[in-house]
DNA sequence: AATATAATCGAAATCGGTTTCGTAAACAAA
DNA sequence: TTTGTTTACGAAACCGATTTCGATTATATT
């Protein structure tokens, strides 16, 4: 590897000036620093990242904690969160840094995740999680490093977020006018995100003078298609079968019309169905499902530029941003007939 | 942030004698040892890492490049590269190694994919793109850099590849065991791989003395919906329609029977469908795609041992690793009765 | 007791950069 | 001509580790 000393040595002068050369010093002679440049250019040199990461204290790279426990679907195959992360990479990206995932593991050594990020000094960290509430990623958020959060509300952090409440509401609001009365939601295990899809859920219902049983809430897993396509069955065996189904996301919903094919109702004449967040998926199954469509690049570029803002200005203020969302209509629902 | 010079001014020792502490050098006495690593522990010590990469030459540091250009699904939601990529992590992160996107920015300045390599000081490099003859892919695979590379192959570089032509044999095969003659693969652009599918196509046919024609060939873009949903309808209105559709994936095998459904056509009582990789997606949609399951998971846990094996012995010779793959019998392809 | 050996430690060089500060030379102002 | 300013450069300290090698002390051997 072709060192500033090397070039030092060709130019003849001392490797100072060379650094300075190559930073733009202005306290260096116009033809020097060409000759600098274009043997720099010649010998092929690349400053060593590590090396200029030990003096000046920037690394220009951004810690990632993408993992989803808890479901089959983890990180990167997790068809929402790897849309997000796409979007965050191509903005961090462009701006100059790079993106390393967040491990436990460090060569030789177990480390958790906040010893990962001291050892690597990134510059800033981005979390989307499912446990949100565990130890190690608590321990990340209660520390100094700059941070932001997807899909969870912390006090001290800042956080981007759909607009779930709006989501939940324009989903259940809908269903309403097509004059649905007895609609389950099969949600996700409780989180923040979670319970205010709850609560915009039951608000829509009671708003619209329809009270609200326990019977219509049944919690599932994200997701998860094994406790979804149960919980299906289940729901659809019960005496007063509901008209309309809200799953917790569009991967579970697609699943969900396998199990109501498989009871021999037809989608939407029998039981009318819709999801969450706007996948691909719910496109391409048949009837199209009826979902929210999150704005996953724009919560991908949000949370981008939160954090390098966090890191360029050491402003750690929590900022929120809500991002948001749209009803898309698919063919999964009808208006009920009773 | 604690340095091993705190921790020296606290116990009372040098630095030298620190870093040997913790390092397991055998020059230390065991109470020295001890009382260090128990003031490291109190103190909150974390080794910099730049600074350990600075003087071993090692940084713990894989670079991924998983650039899917020429496509709509780019990068980290492409269905397949994403569990592949998934695999590959697990593995790699349990042996200690961290992973890094490389990408054509670092810090302010533009940079091609090998400077950001000699900048990183990457350990190896993981491939899976598929402009594999871009310029600058091509000069990280003649350098020096350890790298392997998935669904491609180069002169002298280590590779990872399903047994495609297994693969598109068995698919072939099966559908003419179920009476299909007049089959058309709508295959995915050129590449390496793509040749030897057609070449598994082409030779099963004729190995069943049916004679390929022209007409069965159509060139599609892996991964792309709105080139295959044209193409098959261009299939479709043909005088004499084929009896079978082999897509280049099962993604655009799923956008391939809507368009079948657009045309009125039942699959697969008009017409039998098949598509390839083995994604989730193939078993989502109604009815069931056959196809070609990939084993992702091995393939990204071979692609990280290789590569682990190159940075770790130095031994750079090409090693190519075959996956095996598997017939996934869905509900699309039906005895052709004519 | 004298010598050989082992155990323990630290000074110093090194990795590849950045940045401060002092100085010499060149130029301008008095 | 003397003084004051720029301009251009480099020595040296520093970032946070690792590692070699020499020195000192303690222990074992004869």
């Amino acid at each position: 590897m072709v060192t500033i000393y090397d070039i030092a040595k060709k130019v003849g002068c001392s490797s100072a000036t060379v650094s300075k050369a190559l930073n733009n010093y202005p306290d260096v002679n116009h033809k020097t620093r060409n000759r600098i440049l274009s043997f720099a250019k010649e010998m092929g040199y690349s400053p060593n990242a590590q090396a200029q990461a030990l003096t000046k204290k920037k690394t220009w790279n951004i810690g990632v904690l993408f993992e989803v426990e808890a479901t089959n679907k983890t990180g990167l195959t997790h068809y929402f969160f790897a849309q997000i992360l796409e979007s965050f990479k191509a903005y961090t990206e462009e701006k100059g840094y790079d993106l390393t995932f967040l491990s436990k593991k460090a060569g030789n050594d177990n480390v958790s995740f906040l010893q990962h990020v001291r050892r690597r000094h990134f510059d800033g960290v981005i979390i989307a999680n499912f446990d949100y509430e565990n130890e190690e990623i608590l321990e990340l958020i209660h520390s100094n490093v700059p941070i932001v959060v997807i899909d969870y509300n912390y006090d001290t952090v800042s956080s981007i977020l759909s607009d779930n409440y709006e989501g939940l509401k324009l989903l259940t609001q809908y269903l309403i006018d097509l004059n649905h009365r007895d609609i389950v939601y099969i949600h996700g295990q409780h989180s923040y995100v979670t319970d205010i899809r709850i609560n915009a859920f039951v608000d829509t219902l009671t708003e619209n003078g329809i009270a609200a049983t326990k019977e219509q809430l049944l919690e599932g897993l994200y997701y998860d298609k094994d406790v979804t396509y149960q919980k299906t069955l289940e729901v659809l065996q019960r005496a007063n079968r509901p008209t309309a189904i809200i799953f917790s996301d569009d991967y579970v919903a697609a699943w969900g019309v396998r199990a109501i094919g498989k009871m021999g109702l037809r989608i939407p004449e029998d039981v009318s169905v819709a999801g969450f967040d706007g996948l691909e998926i719910a496109e391409m199954i048949t009837p199209r499902i009826t979902t929210v469509r999150q704005n996953t690049e724009l919560i991908g570029i949000q949370a981008a530029k939160r954090l390098i803002d966090i890191i360029e200005t050491k402003n750690h203020s929590k900022i929120d941003v809500h991002v948001g969302v749209e009803l898309v209509k698919g063919k999964s629902c009808k208006k009920h007939e009773g």
